[in-house]
Parts: C-alpha cells; sequence; structure tokens
DNA sequence: TTGTATGCGTTATCAC
DNA sequence: GTGATAACGCATACAA
C-alpha cells in the first residue's frame, strides 16, 4: 500500500505538502499539486480512510438507519441517497432497526464508534421519542431524518406531502360520488399517518362531509388487517375506503370482492405507496405515489448542504401523486 | 470521548491491559477483566473504530457490492447478510455498481480505501470477468461472491440452485400436457441464465423432447422483453413458455391475452423469482421461488467462517422452489 | 499477568 | 509555499 510519505519521497517534498496537496489547500503552488496528484494517480495511491478518521475524527461515511432495507420504500430512499453521497465521496453504512427501538440505539452506537460524519435516519415504530438519537451521536455529527421524523430533533427533515396526498384520494373517491368513505389510517403514534388522517378528514369536511370515528380504523397497514377493517367499514355501510397503505388495500380489495360487492361499482378504493403490484392486480388499483428515491437524494443532498457551517435546510416536503387507477373510477 | 487511557487511568492500569482485556485476551486476571468491563460501561466507553482499523490494517466492516439496492432479490439478502454481520461485530457499507463496471471498480476502491475486512458482492452485467476484482482488493480481503459469480475466483460462492429450479419448472408444464415449451433465458453470458437454461433443455430432453433454439430467447428479462419473445414464441407453435424471470413472464401472460390465448387452458406460463405481483394478479403466476434473504445470511455466514484461518467454504447451493398457481395449472 | 515502547497514516499547528 | 513535529486512539512485540 502506497502512503503519502512514499509519494512525498518519490518527489523529494515533505508528507505535508503531499497531504495538502491531495486535499486541494490554497496554500501550495500549482506545479507542486499537479505534480503530487499526476505521482499519486501514477503509484496508485489510495487514502487509508481509517488513518484520516482518526486524525480528522471523522470519517467520510454516512450512517443510513430504517426499520429494514428490504422494503421497496426504504430500498429506493437508500438506493437515491447512496448515490448522491457518491458523488460527493462519501460511503454509506446501513444499519437496520427493525422496528425495535433497542436495535436503534445499538446501530446509532455503532456509527458513533465509526465516527460517522452524518446519520440519515428513519425511525423506528418503536421508537416514541428522539431522545437517543441525541444522546447516541457526537454533538457535531449531522443528524437528516426522513419519512418518519421527530419534530423536536432539528435539523433538515425529507418528508412525504402525506397531508394533500390523502387529501387528493379522499376528494377524489367524493367526486366519484361515494357517499361513505371509511379510513384505514395506520398506526396512531406515526407522524406520517397522522398526517394522512387529516388529509383525509379535511377532504371530507371540506365537501361537507361528517368524519365518522367509527369508520376510522388504527392499525398495521398489512393485508389481513386491511381486510378485517374493510369488512368493518362495509358493515357500518361504507361504500369506499381510503387506506394510507397499498397492502391493507389489498386486503380491502378481497374483503369487499368477498361480500360480492363489485370494485369500483359498488365499492372504490384508494391505497397508498404505488406498490408495483397496484398496476398489475384486476381491477388495478389507484393508489398515491410517493418518491422514495427522491426523498432518498434529498436526504443526502441535506446533508451535503449542512456540511457547510451556518446552512440550514429545515423541512422538505416532497409532493404525493395521485395515480387513478380501475379501482375507483366509477365514471367515465 | 472515553478512550482506554481513561478506562486504565481511572483503574489504575496501563491502557495495555485495558485493551487486551477488552478484547478478551486470555492473558489477563479475570479479576481485571471484570472491573475493565466494569469501568467501560460505567464510563459509556465506546471503541473509536479508525483508531482500532489503523492500528489493526483492517475494520469491522464489510463492503457488500450489488447492481442495485432498490431490487427486491439484492436488499433481501442484503438485509440477511447485514442481520448475521451485525451479531458478529461487523457492519456493513453498500455501493451500488448500476450494473456498470466502472462504478464496481470504484466500489471496491473504496471499500479497500476503508480497509474492509471483506466483500460479499453480485457483479454488474457489464464485468466480463473478475480481474478487477482481485487487482481492487487487499490479498488478505476476504471476497464472498454470490449469485452472480465468476468461477475463476477462489472462495465461497452463494448461488442458487438454477438448475433444478429451472428443470422443476420446465417438467411441470410438460407434465401438465403442454406440447411445444418456449424459453425466455435472460442474457447469454450470465452464469445464473445458463444454468437455468440447462435446467430448462434437460428437462426436456429427460422427458423425449427436442430443443429447438428458435423457441429460446436470450435478452434482458424485463417485461416488454418478454411480451416481444412471447409473441413470436406463440408464432411458433409454442403452447407454453419457461421465462427465467417473473417480470418477462408477465409480459409473456399479456402477449398470450392479447392474442386471445387463455390462461392457463391454452397456454401455460412459469416464471422465476416468485415475485410479490406474481401471487395477486389474474391469472395467479407459477414461478420458481428464490431465497435472497437465506442467501444474504449465508454470504455473510461464510464469510465468518473464512475468517479462521484454513477454513474453506466453497460454493453453497441454496434450493429454488416451484410454487404452481393458476398460470400452469391445466390438471385439476 | 502486567507494563513499556512503538507505530499504524494522516492532518493540523507551528515555524521558517 | 513548504517543512518539522506532534497527536489522533489503539494494539502488539517485547520486556519484566
Amino acid at each position: 500500500m502506497v502512503t503519502i510519505s512514499d509519494i512525498a519521497k518519490a518527489l523529494g517534498v515533505t508528507p505535508s505538502t503531499v497531504s495538502r496537496a491531495l486535499a486541494g489547500s490554497p496554500r501550495v503552488k500549482d506545479s507542486t499539486r499537479k505534480a503530487v496528484s499526476d505521482m499519486a494517480a501514477e503509484m496508485g495511491y489510495e487514502r487509508n480512510e481509517p488513518a484520516s478518521s482518526l486524525r480528522k475524527g471523522h470519517s467520510n461515511v454516512v450512517g443510513i438507519i430504517v426499520p429494514r432495507i428490504n422494503r421497496a420504500f426504504f430500498s429506493s430512499a437508500i438506493s437515491g441517497a447512496e448515490t448522491v453521497l457518491n458523488e460527493h465521496g462519501y460511503s454509506v453504512i446501513i444499519c437496520q432497526s427493525h422496528e425495535n427501538h433497542e436495535d436503534e440505539v445499538k446501530a446509532l452506537k455503532t456509527l458513533r464508534s465509526n465516527r460517522v460524519a452524518g446519520v440519515i435516519l428513519s425511525h423506528a415504530s418503536s421508537s416514541i421519542t428522539g431522545d437517543h438519537i441525541l444522546e447516541n451521536l457526537g454533538q457535531d455529527t449531522i443528524i437528516v431524518q426522513f419519512d418518519r421524523v421527530f419534530k423536536e430533533i432539528s435539523g433538515p427533515k425529507i418528508v412525504n406531502d402525506n397531508f394533500h396526498g390523502a387529501y387528493e384520494g379522499t376528494h377524489h373517491l367524493i367526486e366519484q360520488g361515494y357517499k361513505r368513505i371509511g379510513n384505514i389510517a395506520g398506526y396512531k403514534g406515526t407522524l406520517a399517518y397522522l398526517d394522512r388522517l387529516k388529509g383525509y378528514m379535511r377532504a371530507l369536511t371540506d365537501m361537507g362531509r361528517e368524519v365518522d370515528d367509527d369508520i376510522i380504523f388504527y392499525d398495521s397497514i398489512v393485508e389481513k388487517k386491511g381486510y378485517e377493517a374493510a369488512k368493518l367499514a362495509i358493515e357500518r355501510g361504507c361504500d369506499a375506503i381510503y387506506s394510507a397503505g397499498d397492502f391493507s388495500a389489498l386486503g380491502a380489495v378481497e374483503a369487499a370482492k368477498g361480500l360480492g360487492l363489485r370494485i369500483p361499482e359498488d365499492f372504490g378504493i384508494v391505497g397508498t405507496a404505488n406498490e408495483y403490484f397496484t398496476s398489475i392486480m384486476t381491477p388495478t388499483m389507484s393508489s398515491i405515489a410517493q418518491h422514495p428515491y427522491e426523498i432518498g437524494r434529498r436526504a443526502a443532498q441535506a446533508f451535503i448542504t449542512s456540511l457547510k457551517p451556518g446552512a440550514e435546510v429545515g423541512e422538505v416536503v416532497v409532493p404525493m401523486e395521485l395515480i387513478v387507477r380501475e379501482s375507483s373510477l366509477r365514471k367515465k
């Protein structure tokens, strides 16, 4: 492995000069810089990152913590973030919390141990507050939150425009002539779901409808729960459902079909996330698309921006987009 | 940040003793070890990984390189690997090659720069040989390949049992009474696809059928290509298709439907990968399931095993599993 | 079983 | 604009 000392010797200068030249310091002659970078290339020099990190007190690595990597939303967000960070010379360490608070704490400790320059995270559903985040990271570690965020932690937050997304989805169902629209609302504690709920409610009241708590179902947005919620909703007179997730919306489709209802004629459904299967199933399902890759990109950009002292990013709201398909299209 | 020196001072011993105690060296008194670990916990000590890595010459990090993170197969594999590696005290750096040879080389350089202990990788489709892998990694870096592997590179290789998977899928179609079975075969250069092709051929010959190159289609296994291939196959008299991918199989479904064929009565289809949508579409699609999470786990275990000098892992073949659904089930 | 001494490769602070 | 020097925190070879 070739070191800066090797380059220095080959060039008859000192390691300090090489280090400065490689770092692009203005305090080094242009010709020297050129000579150094040429020689570095020729000798196949590559910086020893651990040494650099030790000396500088932080690494060129950004940690990303998500509940699970193998979920379309998160893997796309990571993909977007990784692409941007690489362009800026940063690598990415990935940690999964498995929706588990303790694992999340462990991940934070690991990242601090590695002296990461920043952390991009979407917290576990079992993390109720963000205290552990600040406690387990260094003071100068940049924290970027996305999707699931704690308002009380300062710094950039990249989120879906959940309110308007849900608003549009619900509004669309009303426009299509559905009379009584239930809501599969997701976990009560999670901000993203709360915003979707608010959008749903606002759409109802804006259109002169009543909000009825009996047809709002709080729970995990998995297929099975969606099925159960939809059955109850139908019992309670609903002719449509807005679901905060696509999988629960899929469950709702099955419930409606099981009860002999035709979709969209008798029962309308709009889901959220625009999962791939929504465009393939029969009938195809309307859904509110999120843009996870873009969210990941924005999160990484927020990190890069935050590197400059004094720069503030704040909250970035990424639009969602209603994709109308067969499951909610009653009018022609 | 508390260091081993701080602990040493607090305990009246030297840093070396603390270092040894923390590393679990046998050359330290039990009582001392206990005192050290208690004090470390009390003071909230966490190892400075960059310092440790610099000293040791390698880090507690494993690099994973995949074409794209946001593909179900790879994100699941990463998830499995990450889970196992974390249990053994390793972190994971993720790199994407974007199917691009140059990006893959860059990733290897980055990982070497970070002095990773090992690399787990599935190469880009544009990497024809594995030379760059050895060239850009340290001698003692453990290399584990999975899914797409270069035989010429020694070390553990974790692969699907592509041959038997494709064999079973094809065999099943024959058993169901389909007469002329085409093949959407994937890229010609990739070993995994080649093995599927061999399985397909072997099933045909075992059952006394001819292999006809006119109904084997080599190309990317995306929906569009599957559509085109299936149209040709049908023109050429096929009444069934085995596809090396689910998305291309989906294209085949559309082609058959478009030509007025009923599935499975007139046309049978078996895909590969068992993507989520296969169980939701109409008709549901038979597919040969892979087990990416398990493959990731095995890859990580192979790395851990390879840590012990002298231990050899070699090739691990993970079974695939035919999931029969409506698209190929003609007999009752 | 513990202590002493040294160096991993880089960068920052001085001095010139 | 460049050089000398020190220090980041840890792990090991050697000595005791």
